[in-house]
DNA sequence: GATGAATGAGGCTTCATTCAT
DNA sequence: CATGAATGAAGCCTCATTCAT
């Protein structure tokens, strides 16, 4: 789940850290500006006005700032949204026991995303740009893949020269070229056919 | 060569259609600023501001206004070129006799453009917001595509189920994946890889 | 009176329709934007730059232009003021009992207040280059003077061929003339001697 | 005539003070510049540029320039061009007999060319915003109409308190009646009626 | 001289951010 | 705290005027 909307229930009481003790009513309000953001950013991409998504989150953008010191740190909590639904899929991807099989969940479960939401792309794109951002869960995700490239290697299942940074810009290119609208089961499909390792079929 | 300065030679001094008699100096102006723009949009992205274009060019912001009305006109103007710079990739590739070859051609051309020139994948980007723009190029392009496909669908080296779409969408995503500063090479060698067709042991 | 300040007083605090509520303080810049505006228009004419107003008003041209999303709003706006001057003076005068004295008190009136304020002149002619300007007001404007100018006529102490629209002219005269800087008075009073009747004697 | 091309014909070879020797074709240029500056303030008032005037003279800005150091020189030549109209009017109302015949000449013939020409009604307005352009033609014009209005005050036959400002005033005037579309010869004889002296009858 | 390209100060407008209510 | 009005730096573009061809 990549939702935007603060994930802690009631039965997962512990805010995530960052997130300090806040009223439920002002809780309410971060989420619905995230929700808003994120439909905004999709709809007219970095452009949009920080007015915008104030009013689209029904809030005064006085409340907006109350939250996120600067549009760009919006856009990183965004981001950081982004990331961590990528993680998720990496680790659902690592409890997959074939090495080339946990690759393609990886790179399905990111392309399906990518296909249905298209803020995710552009926040990412955005996000992209500058490395600072979303450090931390970069850095959290190159890690599951490492883990998920070196497994693969170790079959021989991936091409020997992909790298984790190889995925990465290849999830990025694929993002690109789902945002224009094809069909994203094929476009996965094509970039996981070129990353496979040769050794495909060791015939009997 | 995409190159965005004039073509016009000693050896062939009718101008372009569309570009009238423009006196030595201007046109001297309009190519320098062409470059710059290329440049700054390429340092800085779309938001780099005219004055800087300008700046750039040793050029009053009048004289860039003159040559291009509107912001919006000089990114169109170096899409054109771009999208030009494609067409002659494709053009290239045609001329290129086994019908996998030509779609290689075209790709690792197309690619190492991208990597050599980064403004490309910005403008590109831009222009593919508004379909308008470009509209003639886009055309043009999509024609030699098609041929280039249909011959390589003919011998069964391109993927069945590979279009022109499809092709427009890789090399897209191609370009934000070189974006992100990997080898060129492998990454577009990748992508072919993806897209080459089963049909590859041709039976002895 | 034509006031361009609020006319919301303690005793009529409901806001015209269309002034939807504004906070206190919000109403204030407004006012003080629309007699800033007057006033400099009035100085300077149509060329005052909108941050010349801001300055006069004491406010940021943000707040000028929250206000009025254009120059050309603001001047329809104080164009609109204006009409309703001359409204609020042509109903005044629609409650003159002799048709004579009727006219007389419309353009005494008016021509007090373009001697008074100057601007009204600039600010007329130059909402007179659009027709589409406050249509309304102008519609307004001419049903009264339509009355004015009938009951004049029926007593014969109006000229025969003098219309409404010769009206109409004849005050953008005399503000033009005014404008020059001479006794308003003395020119009010022969342009309304030659709107006169020539029935002037009744016979005994 | 009122025209503005240059009156210096064959059978007046001595140019006009400040129109040095011309060469033929710079003469021409001169008139074709001051022609298209005319219907150029007539249509789009002040607000034309300099390139549009230059554009329908058939003519580079650079040669306009040459002619005129300034828009505000262009205007003044211009606005110079009508007062010797209003001028010559004047002229010949002087050689009428009877006094008040003499300024029904003098306003007629002036609100004709005003109805005939709108170019002249912007100019004059254009040019009565600064005092000091025309300086020697308003001044020659007051002259005129100080002798005109003297001789009809003698007799009695233009209202006693109706100076020369004030005649200038209501010409003025009239002019912006009259360029609300009217029927300039009603305007201008209700005009007329209001300037008349009482005393017009003198009943036997 | 004529031409029109170049110049750049200056105008209008936007929008991220701050602050009074 | 929420609100939305206020702010003003900064961007895009215009156009009177200058200058190279």
């Amino acid at each position: 789940m990549t939702s935007v909307t603060a994930s802690t229930t009631a039965a997962d009481p512990t805010p995530v850290s960052g997130e300090r003790h806040l009223r439920a009513d002002a809780r309410r309000n971060r989420d619905k500006i995230l929700v808003a953001a994120e439909s905004a950013f999709r709809d007219q991409g970095t452009a949009v006005q920080m007015e915008d998504i104030a009013r689209r989150a029904a809030v005064g953008v006085g409340t907006l700032y109350r939250h996120f010191p600067t549009k760009e740190a919006l856009v990183a909590e965004l981001a950081t949204h982004r990331f961590s639904g990528c993680i998720a899929d990496a680790e659902t991807a690592l409890a997959t026991a074939d090495p080339w099989s946990a690759i393609e969940c990886f790179v399905y479960s990111n392309a399906e995303q990518m296909a249905t939401d298209a803020g995710l792309r552009d926040t990412l794109a955005l996000a992209g740009m500058d490395e600072r951002v979303c450090a931390r869960e970069r850095e959290g995700l190159e890690q599951r893949l490492g883990v998920l490239v070196e497994r693969a290697h170790a079959v021989g299942s991936l091409r020997a020269d992909v790298g984790v940074p190889d995925v990465e810009a290849l999830m990025c290119g694929l993002s690109a070229a789902i945002a224009r609208g094809g069909d994203w089961r094929r476009l996965a499909s094509i970039v996981l056919a070129g990353m496979r390792g040769q050794v495909r079929v060791t015939v009997p």
